[in-house]
RNA sequence: GGAGAGGUGGCCGAGUUGGCUGAAGGCGCUCGCCUGCUAAGCGAGUGUACGGGGUAAACCCGUACCGAGGGUUCGAAUCCCUCCCUCUCCGCCA
């Protein structure tokens, strides 16, 4: 969310970074409701404050009958606050509904584009593997080996479902468990396992919420959200609280299942385990001292990169252009891995600097000194790395000729020493 | 689901015949003094947000905040209503 102060003082300059994004923000809205809200707060301000001054001294006087008169000027007074507290309600609701509905502003260095062709490709690692056979898509391989069964998760559930099995079930539990090690072993990161339903502030202050409530799924009863990403619980945890300087960076990794609607994606992935309402993730979250932040996004890249180099999964990184970021992100670097079965580079990793985009969203602050002036945090995450996609970026790399598929080296402690996936397996 | 208890500042904990309590007291923390070092001791300070003033930092003024929202009242942490959360007992359950 916007730092009111700074939209009041360089609107120009925030419609003209907003536009880069494609977005076209009016906001002379804003400025509308922010002089109403100041004049409207100005009045009822002083108000109180008379109202406080004579309430003291009816308060003091022992005989109310020589100030029967200011209580019956009072009663008017509050009356009139009344109607001005509501008016200022309304006034910052509005005005607050404004702002939410705001996205970011692009950081000064995200590739400035108009669209997914405006992407930069940073760096390549690897190289695609050649096959002597033509290599089939996951569905194929996985419904073969009996692991993927799309036919019965979609009786279970519907369509965008999945089931696995057998080794195949196995290899997901053991790609969970294999990157939450690196991250926790090697990277420092702190294990986290949130709620998987969360409130409406918690979706608010992430930027879930207002505006994109059609992509989640609700839970009408008491009024739940399933988690579309850890990054929502686990940004949430240090909501509404104070943070030591010396506690930053703070870096968290957590497993969760996500769930998304995919609304507005209809007919497209409609295969395979690319898009589903159920998937796995590991999420690496971070917060982190502002002057920082750049730095501690690169390395949150690196480590989710690490994950497919010790999976040797060949990937390159792309730097996402203005048009292309998500609407809480100021940079965004996706990791794409290589999918023989499809020729292409499909998306496995996305990994963001949101700056104290979230942080005031959800108040999420810092002090230098223990008697500084709380400061905003940056916030960033990523995926380390999505589960199903990772499993099937394995199936389809790991192919072979027979239709069985190896078990990455860096796997294999994971999945009971077991070095390749067979039929029947 | 049933019965009861409770939610106050970083923490503990006063405050329920409404009024000068942003909030006693203690702990913690910060700065200064003292001290051979440490500890103890002494003194001072120690919330946040918004609005206004100040070129600005400092600072000053005002308003709000005692789980959340509403009500009563000239005035509410204190009274009333609704909701949320925590704890205890019972039931149920992984």
């Amino acid at each position: 969310m916007f730092d009111v102060k700074y939209l009041r003082e360089n609107p120009d300059q925030a419609r003209q970074r907003l536009a880069t994004r494609g977005e076209r923000i009016d906001l002379a809205p804003f400025a509308e409701l922010d002089g109403r809200r100041r004049s409207l707060l100005g009045e009822a301000e002083a108000l109180k404050a008379e109202r406080n001054r004579v309430s003291a001294l009816i308060g003091k006087t022992r005989d109310k009958s020589q100030v029967q008169e200011e209580i019956l000027r009072m009663q008017e007074v509050s009356k009139r606050i009344k109607d001005l507290d509501e008016e200022l309600k309304e006034v910052e609701g509005s005005l607050q509904g404004l702002l939410l509905m705001m996205p970011n502003l692009p950081h000064a260095e995200c590739p400035v584009g108009c669209g997914e062709e405006d992407n930069r490709v940073l760096r390549c690692w690897g190289e695609p593997p050649v096959f002597e056979f033509e290599p089939k898509p996951h569905w194929e391989l996985g419904e073969e080996l009996g692991i993927l069964d799309f036919e019965r998760a979609g009786k279970l559930a519907g369509a965008r479902f999945s089931l696995l099995r057998g080794g195949g079930a196995r290899l997901e539990r053991a790609l969970i468990n294999f990157m939450l090690d690196l991250h926790t072993g090697r990277h420092n990161y702190v294990e986290i396992l949130p709620p998987f339903m969360v409130n409406r502030d918690t979706m608010t202050g992430t930027g879930q919420l207002p505006k994109f409530e059609d992509d989640l799924f609700h839970l009408d009863d008491p009024d739940f959200f399933l988690i579309p990403t850890a990054e929502v619980p686990v940004t949430n945890i240090h909501r509404d609280e104070i943070l030591s300087a010396a506690d930053l960076p703070i870096c968290y990794a957590a497993y969760t299942p996500c769930f998304r609607k995919e609304a507005g994606s209809h007919g497209r992935d409609t295969r395979g385990l690319i898009r589903q309402h159920q998937f796995n993730k590991v999420e690496l979250v971070k917060f982190v001292l502002p002057e920082e932040s750049d730095r501690e996004l690169a390395r949150l890249l690196d480590d989710a990169e690490e994950v497919l180099r010790r999976l040797g999964l060949t990937y390159r990184v792309v730097d996402l252009c203005t048009a292309d970021i998500g609407f809480s992100a100021a940079r965004t670097f996706d990791i794409e891995v290589w999918l023989p079965g499809q020729q292409a580079y499909r998306e496995i990793s996305s990994c963001s600097n949101f700056w104290d985009f979230q942080a005031r969203r959800a108040a999420i602050r810092f002090r230098r000194e223990s008697k500084g002036k709380p400061e905003f945090v940056h916030t960033l995450n990523g995926s380390g790395l999505a589960v199903g996609r990772t499993l099937l970026a394995i199936l389809e790399n790991y192919q072979q000729a027979d239709g069985s598929v190896t078990i990455p080296e860096a796997l294999r402690p994971y999945m009971g020493g077991l070095e390749v996936l067979a039929p029947q397996g």
